[in-house]
RNA sequence: UACCCCGUGGUGUAAUCGGUAGCACAACAGGUUUUGGUCCUGUUAGCCAUGGUUCGAGUCCAUGCGGGGUAACCA
């Protein structure tokens, strides 16, 4: 993992967690002396996919309660469906809640409890509310009745535990084919919650498990496996998603009727949405499989890989964890949240530097030719350990084609014909002529700079308001820059009609790659991993995977905040 | 259509036992600034509705309205 070689570590204070109801839930448990004032909870990803920013709220309000308290996390891989489940996800999972900035206390896998799990089976089944039932999938669904339609009681109901109990080992001893039975709870067929409809608790699944490989040829179901495993782990509070709330009670009647050494409890939160972007594990992996993205950690996707490639900072996301607070109601958090946090982290610790996007050729006329000083710069205003560099400041340069208006608007302070502006850090320019190629385009400006002006002074006391970058063009380095935008155009990508493909909502500049900007020369070693502000342009990033010595590849983090372009556009409407 | 959960400025959230509705982001206005960045100051704006209990209701109760979840041998 490569993370920010010269950055100042621990640049944004962590600040404490902001109150939230599962505080409330916790402190009342504490008051009533329960669990002997212990608190424990648990990350309990299953090993199917790739985290994203959805899990990072799942991770920070776990670790972030055990910290709190002062009790402790564990991880938990709930690897119960082991056709879906792989060691890839396994490894990379543990390597994003590192990323993230946790260490869990104890490690865990549900599949480590599966003897244990079993056991507790077959005392549902001799204490008789549990049977094995012979029906097939579509039978159990049919017989379970659905939302508006009661249920039936399955002709197996009323097996003697004696037969179900005998018939249960044979399932386990691999002598039914995959689907052929189940072992199930014995409830209620007719109760309106229809988790607590006689649910399945085991099935035949004849798969080689990543972790116990042959050894097991039935699984539990999540329900089954899940609150026994909280309990074996000592689990206090159970921190789930909304969707897991009307599975509370049986979640409950699992441990009311097995002799369990810990009674936690489940409380439920709402899951965490994002406008731009999706985050359900099987539209990221569309979007994955079609090639819409270039894999798991492209920088445009809300996954920890995706984020990090593209410059966000763990401190960054703990920030916004902490900003987005903890509810049990749906919402939706603005982008522009998340966008502010890595703005404010990388503010304090990015060292700054000057990259001409789309170059703009400018010669200074009064100037010699071959002429070169060498100019300071501050590294980051923010932050003066950081100290200062050179730049060579010559008679050919580059600056952005957007900071030069034939024709200005209102209120544009930038360089136009017969305007005068500051090179950051170097001299004032005054744009004499302008010139262009046969179609017309601009080619090259033709500027005199003032002697006069070194160190942000004027000589003669006169303001001049417009500053803009620049680099040498004699001593540029071309660098390749991929600056990201919005996945997705519409705020909201899901939200489409009946029959619309939410992937219609793709935003197609969501990448563009400039191979051709043009970087200050002290840029050329910049380190793999590294955070720079380009000034008045925005955050970048170099590119672990991309990137060679001597030849970075820069990611566009997130642009700077940008009023002047806020002011345009309002100009225009 | 059944059951469960949830409704606080534009957005995300707070308010101990029922006692002045606060914070952050956004927006807007101004100040500082060799980044139209950062930072600082200020402004706009909210308890879903109706009724009830109470000296007093965002908080308790009832009804209505609105949003979400649930019918996998997935988690």
């Amino acid at each position: 993992m490569t993370d920010t070689p010269h950055a100042s570590a621990g640049a944004a204070a962590e600040r404490p967690a902001h109150h939230h109801f599962i505080h409330d839930e916790i402190d009342a448990d504490l008051a009533q002396g329960k669990h002997g004032g212990r608190v424990q909870t648990r990350f309990p990803p299953e090993p199917n996919g790739y985290l994203h920013l959805g899990h990072a709220k799942a991770i920070c309000l776990n670790f972030g309660l055990a910290r709190k308290y002062g009790g402790k996390c564990n991880l938990r891989f709930d690897d119960t469906t082991p056709t879906k489940e792989n060691q890839e996800y396994v490894d990379s999972i543990q390597e994003d809640v590192r990323w993230l900035g946790f260490e869990w206390d104890a490690l865990f896998f549900a599949s480590d409890f599966f003897e244990e799990l079993y056991q507790y089976a077959e005392h549902l089944i001799r204490t008789g509310v549990a049977y094995v039932c012979d029906l097939n999938a579509d039978q159990v669904a049919e017989y379970r009745g659905s939302l508006d339609k009661p249920g039936r009681p399955s002709p197996y109901r009323e097996r003697s535990p004696e037969e179900s109990l005998a018939l249960f080992r044979r399932m386990r001893a691999g002598e039914f084919p995959d689907g052929a039975r189940t072992l199930r709870a014995k409830i209620d067929i007719n109760s309106p919650n229809p988790n607590l409809r006689d649910p399945v608790l085991y099935r035949i699944m004849h798969a080689h498990h990543h972790r116990t490989g042959d050894k097991w040829c039935i699984y539990p179901m999540y329900d089954f496996a899940h609150g026994q495993c909280d309990a074996l782990e000592a689990i206090t509070h159970s921190i789930c998603t909304l969707e897991f709330e009307i599975h509370r009670p049986l979640y409950k009647w699992l441990l009311q009727h097995l002799p369990v050494p810990h009674h936690p409890r489940q409380i439920e939160f709402a899951r965490l949405n994002v406008t731009y972007t999706v985050l359900s594990k099987r539209k990221l992996l569309e979007l994955v499989q079609t090639g819409i993205v270039s894999g798991w950690d492209d920088p445009r996707m809300p996954t920890l890989r995706g984020i990090r490639r593209r410059g966000y900072t763990p401190e960054a996301m703990r920030a916004f964890c902490d900003q987005i607070g903890v509810a049990r109601f749906n919402s939706t958090v603005d982008r522009v949240v998340l966008e502010n946090a890595i703005r404010d982290d990388l503010n304090k610790r990015a060292l700054r530097a000057m990259a001409v996007l789309d170059p703009l050729l400018v010669t200074i006329e009064n100037l010699p030719e071959g002429h070169v000083e060498w100019i300071d710069a501050v590294n980051n205003p923010e932050d003066p350990a950081s100290g200062t560099r050179k730049l060579p400041f010559t008679k050919r340069i580059f600056i952005d084609r957007d900071d030069f208006r034939e024709d200005p608007p209102k209120k544009y302070f930038r360089l136009s014909p017969g305007k005068e502006v500051r090179l950051r850090y170097a001299y004032c320019i005054t744009c004499k002529e302008v010139k262009r190629d046969a179609e017309g385009r601009i080619t090259e400006l033709v500027c005199v700079y003032d002697p006069a002006t070194a160190n942000g002074t004027t000589g003669d006391g006169r303001k001049v308001k417009g500053i803009v970058h620049w680099v040498s063009a004699d001593q540029a380095f071309e660098a390749k820059l991929r600056l990201y935008d919005h996945l997705f155009s519409a705020e909201f990508p899901d939200d489409v009609p009946e029959g619309v493909d939410w992937k219609s909502n793709l935003n197609p500049g969501s990448l563009v790659t400039l191979e051709h900007a043009k970087l200050e020369p002290s840029l050329r070693n910049a380190p793999s991993g590294a955070h720079y502000q380009f000034e008045r342009v925005g955050y970048f990033y170099v590119d672990p995977k991309d990137s060679h010595p001597g030849a970075p590849v820069f990611h566009r983090t997130v642009t700077l905040r940008d009023s002047w372009a806020k002011i345009e556009k309002r100009g225009e409407e």
